[in-house]
Formats: C-alpha cells, structure tokens, sequence
DNA sequence: GGGAGATCGTTAGCTTTGCTAACTTAATCC
DNA sequence: GGATTAAGTTAGCAAAGCTAACGATCTCCC
C-alpha cells in the first residue's frame, strides 16, 4: 500500500464527509479546538493546528461570519483576541462525535477478546512512536 | 484525541516531508501509482487517486514539466494518454521508500514478539474495516 | 457508410487553504 | 518615553480540489 496515497485518500474523505456539515476540514478542526474546554487566543489556536496565524485568521472569520464561533477582545490586553464557539458550533461538533462514534462502536462489537486486547496494544505502540518522532 | 486534528496534522507534516524531495505530496502520490509497475492512463490515475480528471490533467502537467513522468500517445486508441515514469521519477519514489522503510525498521525493532504479532492483527482488522467502508 | 452518442483529455474559472512579507496596534522594557 | 517585542490583520502568491463546457476520437447501430 502506497503510504501518500493512504493518507490522501483518508484526508479526501474526511473532508468530503465533513461537507455535509457544511464545514471544511480545516474549519471542522479549528472549530474543534474551541467546542469543549476553555477559550483560546487565535494565536493559540493557530499553533494548536500547526498553522500560521493568517490563516487561521481567515478561518475564524469563517467560523464567525457562518455563526460557529464568536470573537471577544482581551480586557487587560488589547492585543488579545478570545474565540469562543457558540451553541450552534458545539451542537456541529458533537454531532460529528456522536456519527464517528457510532461508527467505530459497530466495528468494535465485532472484534473478539483478543482483537479488543491487540488493537489497545498497537493504539500504545503508534503512541509511542508519535511521541519519539516529535 | 480530535480526529480531524489528528489527520490534518499528519497530512502536513508528510506535505512538509514531501518538499524535501521537492514534490507536493499530491504529486508524489500521483507518481508513486507509476512508478514501479505498468504505464497508466491519465483517467485511469485520476481513479485511482480518486481525484478528477481535470486535477489529474494539471498533475500530470506539473510532473512532466519536471521530469519526472513521460507522456505517449497511444498507437490505436487517439484518446488515451499513457503516463510513464522517467528513471528520475522512479528513483524519487525509491529514496522516499527507503526512508520510511528505515524509519519503520528503527521502531519495529523495538518491538517483542507479543507487539508484532498484535501489529499483524489489528493491521487486518484495519483492512477488513476500510474494505467494509468502501 | 455515416450519424448519434459515449469517452478521454483539456481549458477556463471558481474556492479553499497553505505560505511569507509587511503593517497596525498594543504592551513591555530599560 | 522611545525602542523593541508581540498579536492580529492585510495583501498577494501558489497548490490542489471542484464543475462546466469543449474538441477530438472512438463505437455502435441503422
């Protein structure tokens, strides 16, 4: 198996899957970010997706502009922008969760004791190795 | 662990990987499908990369210009294009295989008897998920 | 044999998403 | 209080997706 073509096509699908939410991948991952936990400074965000803060400026004033998130000025520091997600922007991302996981949930009851016991295995070795490789 | 994140952030990092070489990973897949094996058509490489025939067009112009695939006509059929790779082509792919290959090995290496044999396993179970889901 | 329709590749034009460089505004430091 | 640093934005470029439409060629069928 050709490992760019795994990877695209894994990517291609995502995004094509995610357009029915009518978001981009690249917003659905932003988005994602800012749905559960604490707000985040788009600086923040930016390195959180490993992208330049351009362009997650651009993707934030999408985000914004169709409703997903709300921007918020720091009080203390004006240099601050704070993006918080509305209702609308978790409901999208919970949605997702709940598609993948029922998903993943209808192939895992078809997995034996020792498929279950081999695949936690393998989820700590890739860790691992993610971890080492940066 | 966020699932878009996870795979837009791998996707980067192989485009990032890729300009090594001085390829995009788009075009580094599109030549890896003709790099070893035989010659294909331009249609037949959109489908098989999964992308339209348009963005294949464009690809294939960038790879051409760049000397890393050929193109030829076909004798009998005026409307088929076949892609050929050039022995550059070929062996941007093999330096690229070559390193993954060692990259792998360095961490497979790592592994005991019991890691292996639950890699093997959930390595199908992966397969037979992918096969399922189209 | 010839016309209708299918197929293949290309062109044109749009969108999204990356980037860097340069700018504005605000904070900090000395 | 002036110089430097930091955060976000703007402008402009390239790559890679897409669809629609087109020309050339082949096939099929009357």
């Amino acid at each position: 198996m050709r490992l760019h073509g795994a990877v695209l096509h894994l990517m291609r699908r995502i995004r094509r899957e995610d357009l029915h939410f009518g978001l981009s991948a690249s917003r659905m991952s932003a988005l994602s970010c800012v749905a559960f936990g604490t707000p985040r400074t788009l600086g923040d965000l930016a390195a959180m997706e490993q992208v330049s803060r351009p362009t997650m400026t651009r993707l934030v004033a999408a985000l914004e502009r169709d409703g997903y998130v709300e921007k918020r000025a720091d009080r203390r520091d004006g240099r601050l922008t704070w993006i918080e997600a509305t209702a609308r922007g978790r409901r999208v991302i919970e949605e997702g969760r709940r598609r993948r996981s029922t998903f993943l949930a209808g192939h895992l009851a078809g997995l034996n004791e020792r498929d279950r016991t081999a695949l936690g295995r393998v989820i700590a070795i890739m860790e691992r190795i993610y971890e080492k490789s940066r």
